[in-house]
DNA sequence: AGAATAGTGTCTTTTAGACACTATAGT
DNA sequence: ACTATAGTGTCTAAAAGACACTATTCT
């Protein structure tokens, strides 16, 4: 049984007359805060070298944001999903594939490239650095592995009329063997009687491309977040790994010490043990572990 | 000082003569999940109304799915961000304004709409019910307050080879004056060895609309997911409120009964008396809270 | 009086935080 | 022998869960 519209048309003949509006459309890419952790150079051979996260980024060749760094994306193709030009870019980008993917947020405002009018659909994706060639010092590509720094600079709560405005400052730095970032980042709740918003402005920015400080802050608060509730933080990590290893990772994530017998208890279900064991360090070797695939949450 | 790119040219040069590619474009459009709390009829006069979370949602009068339920939204337009295209149809669909608006996904399946290329950038408004007049009988416009009920259906995990597949079936219905809808949603949890992908397929659909029991799946478990962490639930409720009306809420947000005396422990932060009480109850008088606009999180 | 809800006290269990102690390969 | 890390035991503090008890208004 065939429904008719007010035109009388079954669907059959709608689809068939139908004509995509010729009303402008936004342009769509995908933008990828790609995260992975590195060992920082250390002299002492007995003491175990720093984890970093890092985030990958590309110098712009052309104008808009000429010689700026942005992050690694592109457009959506016609007959592509987010998803799927999200994980072409990440495999184009840095050989990759089969990694953890997540899609973090959609950025629209008005400007945000000088071109035309493009919409962000950022995602953020989580790579051990064993699995990509680190093409950090790649210059003909013209990508780098940044060093990733994110702290709270400035608090502030004030009550307005009706309501309180809540307003954090966040420094983001960014280094690599190419020089230093900066961006500050602010987040501002404003709480009213009948409504929560939150949004996040570029207060200043030296050496990124278009609004990329914001979604590389948005990712940094992502991955913060779910870390102490989920075993996110493990797709950071190579095949085998030492459980310092991995409190090292979740300490640099949250950019705070954690406790050791506190910490074990609580990845103790996120983990298998194996029988395996570091060597040659300067000091009692550790076991190593693996992600656990049965438990996860 | 003026960088100029590989063509010699200034970046105001090239922007002049950049011109939009005529690669195909999506059409993007907002879909609102628009949720509420209405009170169930009691025929007891001793006895508390239960309270019942409902959707928005509007009968379909044109093709595609004509006669289907759909989620209010449309098109965001040239110069307005997604953000102001949900306000803009959350205002022109209810009548509200400065209410609790978060972005939740942009879904972008291939073929999710018939016509043409079109991604959805989905949005979650909590409204009270106070605050908009019930349209819940408007026959005219087509538009009426579901109550949502979301429940599990079928859980199971399989080990696969490298890694494991946890299968979440959910059941979606969806009830009114204008009768019931039902939906099967799953969620897979893939994990293998460096990867954790989560997916959601509709398994079967009586009555929505394009992919909306996704949409609205997608929603309920942000909702749930944050109930527990922040004060989220206090956007449905009105300025003044009963500890109990507030447990309630909960309570049908998560399908779950809570102890008393732990869940004022924990909302304690989250509300703030008043000297009013509740009047002619059969029973003991209760006391007014409001939201509190000083503590968040 | 009795129904139904309001509100609080307290005991138990679980989880998180703090810290100290023992263990061990490698130079 | 000594260094730096590995790994565990245990005490304490805080949070969550469980349940019982008292309080109060309206019909």
């Amino acid at each position: 049984m065939d429904l008719l519209d007010r035109d009388g048309l079954t669907e059959r003949e709608f689809m068939e007359r139908y004509r995509a509006g010729d009303y402008e459309r936004p342009s769509v890419a995908v933008d990828m805060v790609i995260f992975t952790i590195t060992d920082a150079a250390e002299d002492n051979y007995r003491k175990l070298p720093e984890k970093e996260l890092r985030v990958l980024l590309i110098r712009r060749g052309g104008h808009p944001f000429l010689g700026k760094w942005a992050l690694p994306g592109g457009f959506v193709r016609p007959n592509e999903t987010t998803e799927q030009a999200a994980a072409r870019e990440l495999r184009e980008e840095t050989g990759v594939d089969n990694v953890y993917l997540e899609q973090l947020y959609t950025f629209s405002d008005i400007g945000r490239d000088p071109r035309t009018w493009v919409m962000s659909c950022s995602y953020m994706s989580l790579i051990n650095s064993g699995q990509v060639q680190l093409k950090a010092g790649d210059d003909a590509s013209g990508a780098a592995w940044f060093k990733v720094c994110y702290r709270l600079l400035r608090e502030s709560k004030e009550l307005i009329e009706g309501g309180s405005v809540k307003t954090l400052q966040y420094e983001l730095k960014l280094s690599s063997d190419h020089g230093e970032l900066a961006a500050v980042v602010e987040r501002t709740v404003m709480a009213t009687e009948t409504s929560t918003a939150t949004s996040y402005t570029i207060v200043s920015n030296n050496g990124l491309a278009f609004d990329h400080a914001k979604i590389i802050a948005y990712a940094i608060e992502r991955l913060r977040g779910k870390v102490t509730y989920t075993d996110i933080a493990l797709h950071l990590m190579p095949k085998l790994f030492t459980l310092t290893e991995l409190q090292q990772v979740y300490e640099v994530i949250l950019d705070k010490e954690l406790l050791k017998a506190a910490f074990r208890r609580k990845v103790a279900d996120l983990v298998t043990e194996t029988d395996h064991y570091t060597e040659n360090a300067g000091h009692r070797p550790s076991r190593l572990y693996r992600r656990s695939l049965e438990a996860f949450r």
